[in-house]
DNA sequence: CGCAAGATTGACGGAGTTCAAGCCGAGTGG
DNA sequence: CCACTCGGCTTGAACTCCGTCAATCTTGCG
């Protein structure tokens, strides 16, 4: 088996060093602090990341889909990952939308509960499900910020629900940019304006609204001056404190 | 400080025996194999719930507020208790409602993210959130168990963010009652007459709809035969099947 | 340049909310 | 034992926000 899925490897060189054959690539990771990787030492981290492998998705591609056999985990190191779930009839919710630090196929049964797809090329980090497990018994602090880190899904999941289930459009899609501008901050990537390289539709499908309603709404949003649409999918937040009071209702 | 909290004590005989002194309650737990504790062998028990205290809360009483410090988790062990956010005019969302079984308190940060009521008289066991994480590095099996908890949580908070970003109102409701017979079920308790003892606007809260909604489309499941409301909170499901397609929007 | 996919805008309709009025049932006190 | 009351539930009528359908505009790309 390759060191990386060349299946889906854009630009091979995006994909190197090659990990077990040259130097670890974690030590240069710039997430790592973010990851589930976090509390590993430069001496456990050889040990733990010769388990895992790295693949390089385009735009577009799926990763993995709902009800396929839940056999690998992700770290997402670059790029843009989205989450989502669909019923019969086609109707998608979003769950999520995953950048660099982000941890990607928690699952407690055999198979995924939800498809995950590449918004943008996307770098990941991959880990086959069992020998991480296995490798748990070794690294308790591993498992120790997994549970972090599943915290933090549930708590932001909550935030979510409560976004979905009783937030007007407006405040929806203003918690939508400020939820990304903080989590870019986090990340120590530009934070305003910032880039949203994912679709209306995908948007739309996160807040459980409709393309149509997206739009319509950044443009209100542009027209009180509250925002600024720049090309490339760039946007400018022009006064974060009024945008937090929409966003809470305020 | 007493074994547990008598401020909220109904009925003190509900309460013994008590933890530490007479028998570990835990050995005669329902439910012990649904919780963290679910891991733990019987020599194993007496230690761990050492740390344990147990509390009763009568129907309507609060558990503890969103931003209050979060230094206590607990195990539901009896009735029902509701968990829930609110945007500052008092829109509510309600993020779970728990049962026998479930685990209440998982918080990463300082304080509590959420609220938490009991809807019904309910026991609980409580922790100390620090004993609990201090205890957890001698019993590694049940922080696997807390992630396997999160995990499972994590699973129904994207079902329910499907449910509230792109269901109809029919099926939202129909989604609630196939959600409460499972969870019953799953639980030995009856599944069909369901209990649903929470009030239509707490139902509301929870699917993001309003009490007058819940209550119309109840009626008109009732009229197409789907269900039957019986006295003392009671709903009969009298077509699980066809409830399952409309839940699914087919 | 020309095309296709996505984004925007408009007009209209409908599912669900809001506001308001009755209804029901459990607890209470005369 | 029964009238009274109060909170929650149900029903009705009007409204509104957002979805639907459709046309146009923009943008990235071969």
């Amino acid at each position: 088996m390759p060191p990386f899925d060349v299946r889906f490897v854009r630009n091979l060189e995006q994909a190197r060093p090659r990990p077990g054959r040259e130097a670890v690539p974690c030590n240069a990771c710039a997430v790592r602090h973010l990851t589930v990787c976090a509390p590993l030492n430069p001496t456990e981290l050889p040990e733990f990341s010769r388990i895992m492998t790295r693949a390089v998705f385009e735009a577009g591609t799926r990763i993995f889909d709902e009800g396929d056999p839940a056999d690998q985990v992700f770290n997402v190191t670059s790029g843009v990952i989205k989450v989502y779930k669909l019923l019969p009839d086609g109707r998608r919710q979003v769950t999520g939308f995953l950048i660099a630090g982000d941890f990607l196929g928690l699952a407690n049964e055999e198979d995924y509960a939800y498809s995950a797809e590449a918004v943008t090329a996307a770098r990941l980090c991959r880990f086959p499900r069992k020998k991480l497990e296995a490798m748990l018994d070794s690294f308790p602090a591993v498992e120790r910020q997994m549970l972090l880190v599943a915290s933090h899904e549930l708590a932001a999941a909550q935030e979510q629900m409560l976004l979905l289930g009783r937030k007007t459009a407006k405040e929806k899609i203003a918690s939508f940019l400020l939820l990304f501008s903080v989590r870019y901050r986090k990340r120590g990537l530009p934070d305003n304006p910032i880039h949203l390289p994912m679709s209306r539709n995908d948007i739309g499908d996160f807040l459980g609204l409709t393309t149509e309603t997206v739009s319509r709404t950044f443009t209100q949003l542009k027209s009180s001056q509250m925002i600024r649409l720049l090309p490339g999918g760039l946007v400018e937040l022009n006064d974060v404190d009024h945008l937090e009071d929409i966003a809470e209702g305020r």
